[in-house]
DNA sequence: TAGATTGTTAATCGATTAACAATC
DNA sequence: TAGATTGTTAATCGATTAACAATC
């Protein structure tokens, strides 16, 4: 009955940019070929797990030699839908989305944010890490003219389906939720949350050794 | 071979701080019980997966009636370990641990960064959103004399691996890993990864339509 | 009592892991 | 040829979903 229908495939998915990240490294190192086995021991996983994630995404490799470190980056980005600069709307300027108009780190992914857009006076019209912050009213007008179809929520959270709602109304296609609320959208919309709670309740949970009572070495 | 086993009901356990999140919101509105039936509604999942999840936590609920709210909050607190202040180091003062420094959300689950670390002289005895930063050769004796055992790690990637060595010989439990860099550490540490890149490859690919080809509605 | 909701058992689905023949 | 590694099929494991009796 909940239209954020769920992928197949997903954990394989949210393993690729690792991939990515560690094969860019190799080639800034002059290397050629990869195999699983070399990848799996980088990235702390099992070789079957590569093997079959680099299904998904790419070129075949040749047995008793590995892949082409080269296709596997092509097929990634391009499954990934990587090869083009994503430009990107951040909503709410506070704390986090300051924090995150700083932070490099999706530029490695080509995902750059453009402007941001909050409702106080204060912050409208001025620039923060080079990026403008715009009133709010305008974001219908600048996504349009920016060609911008993904937005960063990072308001409170008291507001976040207001915005969240203001952001359906304006045309964009995609809400990336770093608030903790999730957001009731039209199905069209497609809605990526952060849980970074979720992550800390996993290594609260490491941390107890609550789970690991029946669970022999 | 991987000794970072799995947590058996590890997806339960990601759910679990948005359960809190939203028991309350209802106990502010001085709601007294709650049926699987509303919290699957607000959180946008199936109620059958909420009762799941509250089974591992809770104290039952009644038939007919639902869950006290009270007892549900107390219940996740407790057994996420969530009942006392966490006191919390982060190693890296660049542009996203200043953000990290500045974002106030996690304290919602009683997480405190109490300090930060970093090696570069301009950065070492600043005040950065109220937080003191001391020389990362320090943190060995002020993890003792302050209690702490979780780092947030936020340095650049090619230097994550040697910070986590250092993390490691100053006696601390768990690196929350912010950085792209998957770690190799011994197997008493305990290591959680933030992967926004993940988050970033599952949005691109929704945003693809790529995964839905052979997928009625 | 009727309706709502829980707790529990069983069925389904999908992800991980194992096994192994085919290939370089 | 021998060793390494892939691609593929089958087995296992665990999470989600369905079904339903028991309870308020």
């Amino acid at each position: 009955m909940n239209d954020n229908r769920k992928l197949p495939k997903l954990p394989s998915i949210k393993r690729l940019p690792s991939y990515l990240h560690e094969l860019k490294i190799l080639r800034d190192n002059d290397q050629q070929v990869v195999s699983t086995t070399h990848l799996a021991q980088k990235l702390g996983l099992e070789p079957i797990i590569v093997r079959k994630d680099l299904e998904l995404a790419s070129s075949p490799g040749s047995p008793g030699v590995g892949y082409s470190i080269q296709k596997l980056i092509e097929g990634i980005e391009n499954f990934l839908g990587w090869n083009d600069e994503n430009p990107v709307f951040l909503i709410g300027v506070g704390n986090l989305g300051t924090a995150l108009l700083g932070y490099k780190g999706f530029s490695e992914y080509r995902f750059n944010i453009v402007a941001a857009f909050d409702n106080s006076p204060d912050k409208i019209g001025t620039t923060i890490h080079d990026k403008p912050v715009y009133d709010i009213e305008r974001l219908a007008e600048l996504a349009e003219a920016m060609q911008v179809k993904i937005a960063i929520l990072s308001v409170p959270c008291e507001f976040a389906q207001k915005a969240a709602d203001h952001i359906v109304k304006s045309g964009l296609r995609a809400i990336w939720n770093f608030t903790n609320t999730p957001l009731a959208l039209p199905p069209e919309m497609i809605q990526q949350r952060v849980n970074m709670a979720g992550d800390l309740a996993e290594l609260s949970v490491k941390l107890s050794g609550k789970m690991w009572d029946n669970v022999d070495i």
